[in-house]
Parts: structure tokens; sequence; C-alpha cells
DNA sequence: AAATGAATTGACTGAGCGGTCAGAATTTTT
DNA sequence: AAAAATTCTGACCGCTCAGTCAATTCATTT
């Protein structure tokens, strides 16, 4: 029927619209995470961000709501990606110290990955509402966890010293998260190696004597 | 001599009347870091600073140039209390791994002991003028070369594994920075004890097998 | 070619904030 | 008590910037 046909040709047409603004929409939150990294979110402008594209400032309300919603949906990514991959990690059901070693891994390989990444999502956390921090804390807490539960179970089987939780995570969280404010690509040593000495820091300086 | 006695007069006063400066100004830079620590400088107006010690805005400018300058002033205060610390330790002459531990104490003691300042201090470096940014950046060199130098002298001991040092150093600083982000005081481990276990994880993390 | 709708422009508003300044209040000195 | 030095006040200026909006250009469909 011919009502058929144009319902079909709207959603088509729907889709490719929705595809073209998703991809100016990434464009812009990617420029905008790099301006975001560099100086804080406060001291970049919206126009900043537009014209580091060749767009006005106009533009990038086209495509987002405020400053705040660039600013969320650049945590959004950040939680989807990392999430995603810790999880998988955790599916392979290793034993704990090659669990832990390649959960430091992937979070090491993540950071320096992304360095604007982390330095936005540690830094610029007041920038978010309220409402958006409680989602935050719950979403770190849940990310810690998943280390904790890994590290309990080594202590449990005696392969790992009975360091409080909250103390060993966060370390090793810090210890990984730093390597944002030094690690320079192409410079020195390769994040897969950086990564690996930190696995062999933490292990060894875990292991049951 | 009168001409004397007159100078001596104003010496007095001068110096009194810069103590009492000297505590008022204090009294705002301690104000303006617990601030700035929470929400980041950007975010924060020199009214808020004013109005957190019952002060109007132009007291604060009163006692500084402008809001640059409150804020060097703290990066100063930090550099001082952090390096003096340091260098003290680096004079009791120590071998490498009690030396090592003992600054890795220090600085986790020195983070957990003033948040605010560690929050700070590698948060809103961008918010210096590109001059005081060259000083930060050359002290922080200069503060991980004392690291630097131990480690490399435990390795040439034999009793560290020879780990790049950037890596190791980076490591030890971003895992005692991060507790800033979630130690809270008088709740759970004491920082003597979290800073131990973190003495711990990289000692037996570093030594050779 | 006309019509429809998506994308873009640029001028504008209003609020917030850093910083100034003339003078008022307070304290100290003589 | 007067003079001098200090601390403090509050109104004000200029600028920046988030966000708006009517109008225009561009692309697509019929």
């Amino acid at each position: 029927m011919l009502e058929d046909e144009g319902l079909m040709k709207l959603k088509v047409r729907e889709e490719l619209k929705l595809k073209k603004q998703a991809y100016v929409q990434e464009e812009i939150l990617t420029a905008a995470a790099a301006l975001f990294a560099e100086t804080g979110v406060r001291a970049v402008t919206i126009d900043d961000i537009a014209s580091s594209l060749g767009y006005t400032k106009s533009v990038v309300y086209y495509y987002f709501k405020n400053k705040n919603q660039v600013l969320w949906e650049i945590f959004e990514r950040i939680h989807e990606a990392w999430s995603q991959d810790m999880t998988s990690i955790m599916e392979k059901d290793l034993p704990p110290a090659e669990l832990l070693g390649a959960m430091i891994r992937q979070h090491a390989l993540n950071v320096m990955g992304r360095k604007a990444w982390t330095a936005i999502y540690f830094r610029d956390q007041a920038e978010l509402t309220s409402d958006q921090q409680k989602i935050i804390v719950k979403r770190k807490r849940e990310y810690d966890q998943l280390f904790k539960t890994v590290y309990t179970k080594g202590v449990e089987a005696g392969i790992f010293r009975d360091i409080p939780t909250p103390v060993i995570v966060s370390g090793i969280i810090g210890m990984a998260n730093f390597t944002h404010a030094w690690f320079k690509d192409g410079r020195g040593l390769a994040p897969e190696e950086i990564a690996n000495h930190y696995v062999e820091i933490i292990l060894n300086g875990c292991r049951t004597a």
C-alpha cells in the first residue's frame, strides 16, 4: 500500500538524519573532551569547542541542549567503554592473580589510551549536577567493587596478603590513573610495558611471602 | 639620637603591621584552599572566599593583588612544606630501602594531612600563568628526582628490581596522591596505617626476588 | 520550480564575576 | 582631642560567556 511506502521512506530518512547528527555529535564530543582535559571544563567556552572544529557556537547548541549535556555525554561514553572492557575480562573466569593482573593492565591501558577521559573523569566531576554526581559515585563504587571482590578471593585463597581492600584497590587505581599526567604517546616506554610493570609491582607487592 | 629612636619605632610598627597582615593573609589562604579544593579554582569567586570568613570581597583585595596571587601563594605554601619535609628525610642518610620507605610514608602522610593541597596542586595547575607553571613543572621534576635517585641507588645495590624510574616513581606518587580522593579523616584506617601499607606494597613489589 | 525541512548564522540578552575606587569606620599615634 | 594611618565598605565598571531567537542558507523531496 502507498501508506506503507510512505512510512518506510520516512523511517529511512529519519535514520539517515540521526546517523548524520550522531556523527557530528561525536565529532563535537571528541573536540570538547580534548579541550576540557587540557584546561578544565570551566575554562572552556562553547565558542572554543565550536571554533576548534570551524563551527560557530550555535552549531553546538543545535546538537546539544547545553554545556552540561556535552559534559555528561562524555562521562557516559567513558563509563560505557570502561565498564564494558572490565566486565568482558571478568567473564573469562581466570584465577585471582591472573584476573587481577589483567584488570590492572586493562585499566592502565584505558587510562593511557584516552588520557583526556581520565583527566575529565577524575577532575571535573564537580561540574556535574548533584544528581549526575550521585550516579558517578555509584558507578565508581561498582567499578572498585570488581577489584575488591577479586582481591578478597585472592586473600581467601591464601595468595594475596590481607591488605584492606579500599587501600589496595585505591592504590592500584591511583597508580594507573596518574599515568594520564606523565605518559606521552610515542615517547619512552609503550603503554603495554608500563602496564606490565604495574601489574608486576602490585602482584609482587601483594603476594603472600 | 632622636633620629634613631624614630627609625626604631617605625621598624617595630612596620613589623607588627606585617605580622597582623600575615595572620589575615594566612586565614584567607586557608579558606581559599578549602574552597578551591572542593569545586576547583575557576568555580570559586573572591566573594565566596571572603564571605566564608564573614568578610567582603574588598577585604581580600586589600590583602591580595588578585585571584592569581591567592592561588600562587597556596602553591608556594605547598612547595615549601613538602620540599622541607622531604629534604629533612634525605639528610638522615638511610640505606635505600629504608629511605624510600620513609619517603613514601612522608608523601602519603602529607597528602592525607592536607587533602585540599593535593587536589589543588595536581588539578588546578592550569589556572596559573605560564611562567608560574614552568616553575611548578621544574619543582615537580626536582621532587621526582629525589625518588629517582634513591631508587637508582637501590637498583645499583641489587635490592630493587630494575624498573624504569619514571614508571616506579610516578606509580608511587600516583598511588599516594589518590588518597586525597577517598581518604576520610576519622573514618576507617588511620593515615599512618594506610601509609605503611603502601610502603609495604611498593617495597615488596620492587624487591629483587 | 516550488515546497518542505534540516542546518547554520549572527546579533542579542542577562547574569556573574574580577577588579577598582572614593570614602567611611576604626585603630593607633602624637 | 586631633591627626594620621589602617582597615573595611559598597557601589560601580567592563568584560566574558551561556544560552536564545529570528532570519537565512542549504539540501531534499515532489
